[in-house]
DNA sequence: TTGATTTATTATCATTTGTTAACCCCGTAT
DNA sequence: ATACGGGGTTAACAAATGATAATAAATCAA
């Protein structure tokens, strides 16, 4: 329980000033999930209408391929959000697989006890925008990335704002979300090493 | 007059079912804007938080780079939405110019009276979910297709599902939406007819 | 430690794309 | 008719990427 409270205030924190000041309601819409290394969140065809927010570790989307591997959609890590857009947004079975890279606490918020709170306390209502619009922003950087940066500026970015996660997932999967292969990440990274650029501290 | 409630009545038509039946509180938050072909809607450094329901014509979103040229982030049309992420989500000014390829009729809403009005009238929140989960959708459909499709792919996605689309816009915008130059796309286009395939229906 | 597995790097070659420039097509204005 | 400009195609070359395979490095388990 203080796990709960933990998480739950992370997220209130972030939502300071927009929330009533009575959030107990909250408390019964949401539980801590706890998932071990590897670990399968939500299975291809799932219909989970989960909203999951993560206090520690990484969680990774992807599609299994028919060639037999797959291809990362996005990471999540750390303050971010994760949920099955498929099944929360369009009601339909989920395309991805979502899968624990590491260890991972997560405040999952059920989406459907949550609109029913919502009916008796509209006052939470900011509560499902700001879900909406974190998912919306981050949807949105992972398009301008593409649209505007090259695979390496994109890897460079990645690097510079979240060394901190790259360093912790294996290499194979950074490059599976820029959208390049495994190979050609590695002759990015020797093209910038030998101008000089190391990965070094970040966040 | 007629104009307002023929675009507003096409958009409560998608929200049937969701909203309540005296939608009058609406026409208060609404405004009919017509734009002329390559008149600009938002600048780079604006601050508009509208959501514009576009009834007909095509918009496009694109960021002036330093070289001169310019990069597409994405092409919007009849029945989708088009709004300043930047000056909705993080208010801060657009980083992006969104300007009309063709003339181009729209349902603006003011997001911030909106929200006055679902102070007193909560009971039109699906309306701003609707909207955010519509773009969200359309950012994810986006992201998907650079994560999983090659510029080939993605082309040939587009044309499947929008050639009504494709076939009213100069290809080197098309071009630049997939993240491919025009000459590029006009070899992708070669190869597709040399294998037989030929632009043809669609919606 | 050893051995087995996974992951990352490197090499090779084919394919694709970017870049630049030339050329063509087609409307429009003069 | 002529000139102009926007848009699309094609060519030529450089650069980056994909695919595959071999090798090296790291990780994990026994």
């Amino acid at each position: 329980m203080s796990f709960s409270i933990n998480i739950l205030q992370g997220l209130l924190q972030e939502l300071s000033g927009v929330l009533p000041a009575d959030t107990a309601p909250l408390f019964t819409i949401t539980r801590v999930l706890k998932l071990e290394e590897g670990e399968v969140y939500i299975r291809e065809g799932d219909l989970s209408r989960k909203l999951a927010f993560i206090e520690k570790g990484i969680m990774r989307a992807y599609a299994e391929k028919a060639s037999g591997d797959d291809a990362t959609l996005f990471l999540r890590w750390e303050g971010q959000l994760i949920a099955s857009h498929d099944a929360i947004i369009q009601r339909q079975p989920s395309r991805f697989v979502y899968r624990a890279l590491e260890p991972v606490t997560m405040l999952e918020i059920d989406y459907d006890k949550m609109e029913e709170v919502l009916k008796d306390h509209p006052e939470f209502e900011p509560l499902r925008n700001y879900f909406l619009m974190k998912m919306l922003a981050e949807a949105l950087e992972g398009l301008e990335g593409f649209v505007f940066l090259s695979p390496e500026e994109r890897y460079l970015r990645l690097v510079d704002s979240k060394w901190g996660v790259v360093n912790r997932v294996p290499d194979k999967y950074i490059a599976s979300m820029l959208g390049v292969t495994p190979v050609s990440l590695s002759r990015i990274r020797k093209r910038l090493h030998a101008r000089g650029r190391k990965p070094e501290e970040g966040n």
